[in-house]
Order: structure tokens, then sequence, then C-alpha cells
DNA sequence: ACCACGGTGGAAAACACTTTCCTCTCTGTA
DNA sequence: TACAGAGAGGAAAGTGTTTTCCACCGTGGT
């Protein structure tokens, strides 16, 4: 036990062939080597119980079969449906995917990058939400440049502007989709859970949603849109500071699933119902929140899907020369949670 | 641009000091360096912006900074939460994390951990309730012994009973501390979704719920006990058929919360009350399905804590020679999905 | 004044592979 | 019968580190 490993240049000696014919047995090279060594060969591997070394690998061929996944949270949902596309996707091409999160450091992100790029990571996918912070893009830009400047390829999941592949959910247009929708239904009088204001993801949902209310002729309070955490406890928290100020309104729009939990919750602490007192919908139509009850209004992103996209981006075919950019919409989900206004 | 990699040896050429002592400087090595060489090596590092190369750290010292992480479906929320723990864990020593998932396959899982050895990753959590299968467990047991005799480390979250460290939810006691819970509430017709036969946790629960009742001199119809997937689909699925033969259960187990999830959305569209037609509990507490209406009963494990309990053992201290169990209780924690029985 | 020794630096081996280049042996053709 | 060329095997160089081993220098003790 523990005799440590066994190692080509064994096997080679235990076939009786030079360790240049057993590499090439074990690795599919594409120099051939006769039915008699091959045979020898892949029966003292089996029989000695080879298993190539990963890294003398990766360090012979520069290259490896790594790829990185970056997220900010592996536990919330959002994520970990991103990821899982982006897992099968990999397994299927038996890579090995190194997963980091971030905690929303723009710091530990570009940590991330580097320790990829020290192992040769063939490809990275980066997942979550720009900032608005111009200063931490450029950082993060010249990382990813670096990256590819090694070899490496990269696809993220966000807002188009880093200099790579991006899968990019319209959340615009997905957000004045469901403006328009929570109109036809009656609605005038609208709050919004914004999340945080350095968040281009929130923004956007916040900007599509009002300019759809603009151009309804609608307008929105300030005093009706509150910021917070992009988190259930977040939307919680928010919805509790917008009931307490007193509010006029009859829709409550979450810029994603998660708040819209937090605010659902807060509304039952409160006692007020929905869709009776106020209707609330959210964003992204999270899988396991779909049984919340009432079941959520929301604009559903395909996200395991736009994982597997984003793995494609980066690892098939030829590396783009020019940023690719794959737009998803999200179709609004009418369910329970909202309804006509009362009068 | 791209002009490819910065190897150590022209950062030692640019200081004007050999390799190895640009190593010595770079890594912090034992042997003392004087301060005007460390600098010199330092500036150049930096100036010719040098990272190490991973791979060939790895093979000269045999040892990586990888540690794998094996887990079924990282969208299930009961893995996430515990990935999330792992996560922390090895961030906080910056170490890098592999992760793999296997669909339940106990052919991938075998060969994630050969991939993992292949990779002289330092240690593997391994979490997920085993199979029943003796044979399966016995394969894994081997791959584990051999990713340990390679000076690989591993712990597991599941029953103990692995060649490794192991923190293991204590569901049997757990299930009958939730079967008195709920006969202490009235209950005394019990109707099961009991998962997979071949799932050690589902069995476990079952096991531990259906000896407390027998304790109290109940009994536990055998129709009232039905087996199924051990998702929230499953869930539904196995309420629908449980109801289709018609019960005079007051309470129903669900073995996890995400089945649970599915009993009760089957239950509302079958037009029955939770709690007041009937009382539903489940097992695990994920924290993503703490909102759903009504609230629901469980026994709560502290998933994310299990994950990084998990880590530490993989990774802190010296290896143990015997294997550890570290048992962790549930807690019950009643909620409004529970209530007693009408009449 | 000599010697032993601790502290530094460098040359080179080791790590486990891949791949290039060379050699040798056939086979087929002139 | 010779020779070109293809096919197959092996020696050895390369991959970027770490680490061992050796050499050297200066200091302090005798």
């Amino acid at each position: 036990m523990g005799a440590g490993y066994v190692t080509l240049e064994q096997v080679a000696e235990h076939a009786g062939v030079s360790l240049a014919t057993a590499s090439r047995v074990i690795n599919g090279s594409t120099r051939q080597v006769s039915e008699r060594l091959r045979e020898k060969v892949t029966a003292s591997a089996r029989e000695l119980g080879y298993l190539a070394n990963a890294s003398a690998q990766t360090l012979a061929r520069n290259s490896s079969s790594l790829v990185g996944l970056i997220v900010h949270d592996i536990s919330d949902p959002y994520f970990s449906s991103i990821a899982s596309g982006v897992t099968r996707h990999t397994e299927e091409q038996d890579l090995v995917l190194v997963l980091g999160t971030t905690s929303r450091s723009h710091h530990r992100e570009s940590r991330l990058l580097a320790t990829l790029r020290a192992h040769r990571a063939r490809a990275v996918v980066l997942v979550g939400s720009r900032a608005t912070d111009e200063e931490a893009n450029k950082r993060l830009a010249k990382e990813i440049d670096v990256f590819r400047g090694q070899g490496g390829r990269v696809a993220c999941v966000s807002q188009p502007g880093l200099p790579a592949d991006t899968v990019s959910p319209d959340n615009h247009a997905g957000a004045a989709d469901l403006a328009r929708h929570l109109m036809a239904q009656g609605h005038r009088e609208f709050a919004i859970l914004a999340g945080p204001t350095d968040l281009s993801t929130a923004r956007e949902r916040l900007d599509g949603f009002h300019s759809a209310l603009s151009s309804a002729g609608l307008g929105l309070a300030h005093h009706n849109v509150v910021h917070g955490d992009f988190t259930r406890d977040g939307g919680y928290e928010s919805t509790r500071r917008l009931m307490a100020t007193g509010n006029d309104a009859t829709c409550l729009f979450a810029v994603n699933d998660v708040m819209a939990t937090g605010a659902m919750a807060a509304l039952r602490d409160l006692g007020k119902s929905v869709p009776g007192d106020l209707s609330v919908a959210g964003f992204d139509d999270i899988p396991t929140l779909r049984d919340l009850t009432p079941a959520l209004t929301t604009v559903r992103l395909p996200l395991e899907e736009m994982g597997r996209r984003a793995a494609a981006l980066a690892l098939d075919g030829e590396p783009a020369q020019e940023p690719r950019v794959v737009t998803v919409r999200g179709e609004v989900v009418e369910r329970a949670s909202t309804a006509p206004p009362a009068c």
C-alpha cells in the first residue's frame, strides 16, 4: 500500500517498450503503434493500475483540461442553476470544472482569474452582473485580456462590454415586457425593490421597467423606489422600509425572484395579502422558488441553458476574434402573485 | 501581447540571480536569501508580471492545491448549501476547488475520484447519500483507499462506513424526533413519501420515523408508504399516487424538503389544504424553501456548517488513522404546515 | 594564523510526461 | 539487385518548477 505512484516509465519497462511508445499508446497520439505493442502496453497499464499524472501532462502539453467557473455565491439558486448548465457541458467533454466564488468582491474575481491562468485553464466562464464601477471593470477586462493572451478562452454571463463572448439576458426588455403586462392588468402605481445601486443587472431591470412606464405616460415616485441587498433578506428589509413610509402602489416589482421572496414574507408578516392588498412580481423564475404561494409572476430566464450556452461559447469551435454576444430574451410568466388592483 | 508566458528562469535572468535563488524568493522556502537579492527578484517578478506555473509546481512538489468536491447535482439546494460551506473553507486556505457532479451515477463518482487523483488533489469531499448497493460501496471504498494511499485525504458527508472521515446527519434520530413531535400534536395515522428504496438517507429517515411510531404502539400501513424520486417532482408524483389510492392519514412525512415541496404542490392541485386536510412535514430545512406557504415543519440540518466541517476534516490538522465520524443531530422546527388533526 | 562552521549562492538533478528527430526495417519499384 | 520511401520504434530534448548537493565566503574561536 502507498507504494507511491505508477509512472509511465514503469509501464513502459513492464511492457518492454520505450517510454515514447508507451506514451503514444496511452494518449491518442497521431503516431501509429503496432497492434502487438499496443496491447502489451495497455495490458501493463491495466495491470499496474497506471493513471497519468495530470500535472505532468499539462506541463508537457502546455494545456490543461481545467475549466473555471466563477460565480458570486454558489448557494444562490440563480448561480447554482447556471452552474448546473456549465457543469453539464464541461462534463460531457471530460473536462474538469474549477469552481470559484467571489462573494461579490472584484478583487477576488481578479485573483481567481489569475489562479486559473496559473493552472493553464483552457477556459473560464464568468457569471454575475458587472458592477457599474468603471475602474473595477477595466481591471477585470485587463485580467481577461492577459488570460486570453495566454491562450485561454473566456465567456461571461452578464452584460456585454467585457472583452469576451457573452451570454446576456435582455434585462431591459424583460422588465419592460413585465411592466406592460402589469399595466395591462390595470396597475398604475408601482413600487420597486431596485436592489443595489451599483449592480448593472439591477439597474437595467429598473430602467427597463421605468421606461415602459414612461412610455405609457406613467411616472414612478421617487419614494417608491427602494434600494437594498440583492438577496432574500434584502428584499424583506427593503419591503419593510417601503411599507413603513406608507405608499400607494398596487404592485410591487422586485428586480429578482430572491428579493421578491423576501418581499412576500415581509408582506405576510405585515398582514398584507398578495395579490389582494398588493401584487408582487419578480424576475428570473428560479426553479426552486416556483412553489411559493402565491406563485410568483416573473420573467423567466432559461438559467441552466444560459450556463450551457456560455460553456459552449468558451469551449466549442474556434475562438472568435470579436466578442460574440448571445442575447437571451426573458419571457413573462403570469402566476398568482399578481392580479388586477382591488378598486 | 500574448508573448506567451513569463518563466521563473526569465525572472532569474532579469534579476541577475540563479534559478534556485529566484525560486527561493518567490515561494517561501526555508532557505534564507539576502535582502539585496530578495528585492531584486521580487522587483523583476513584478515588472515582468510573473505568475508561477501551477502544473510545474505540482509536479515538482508532488502536491497540489486542488481540493475536490463531489456532489450529485449542484442545482439541488441541499447540495449547493453544503457546497457553499466547503468553498468557504477552501477559499480561506487559498485552495482551488474542483467541482464534480455525478448525477447519482456510482460510475461517475469513481471516475471523478480517479480524475482528482490524477491531478494529485490534496483532498476530496464526497457529498451524498450512499447507496444500499453493497457492490457499489465496495468499489467506492477501494477507490478511496487508493486515493488515500497516494497521500490524498477524504471526507464524506453521508452515512459512516466508507474508509474516510465522515460528517453524518443522524437521520434516524431526527426522523424519530419528528415522529414523536407529530404524535404529540395528536397525529396517529401517517403516510410517508419514502424516496428511493436504495438510498441510505431515505431509508434511515423512514426507519427512524417508523421505529418511533412502533415504540408508541402505532403501526404504519404498507399502502401508506410510497417510494419515488428524491426530487420535487418525485414528491409531487408520489403524492398523486398516494392520494389516488385513498388513505386515512392525517399527516404526511416526506423524507426531504424538496419532496415535501412537491407534495404540497400536489395537494394544492388536488384542492386539499395544508395543514387543514393534511399536515405535511419534511426534512433538511433547505434555506431557499423556508418561504413556502404554509411554512414547512421539518428537521433542520446545518447544511453549510456540515460542508465546512467536512472540509475541515479533510484539510486541517493531521490525517486521522481511524475514520472519524462527526454526527450532526437535526433539530425539529415546527412551522405552519403541521397542526393537530382535524377531529 | 588556522580551522571549523554557519550562512548564501548556484549548478544540476529530479519530477512525469510529450514530442521531435533519428534510425532501422521493410516493401515496392526500376 | 539496388534504392527510395514509408512505417514503426527509441533516444533524447524539452516543459517550469523544486530541491539537493556542492562551493564559497566570512567570522569567530583557539
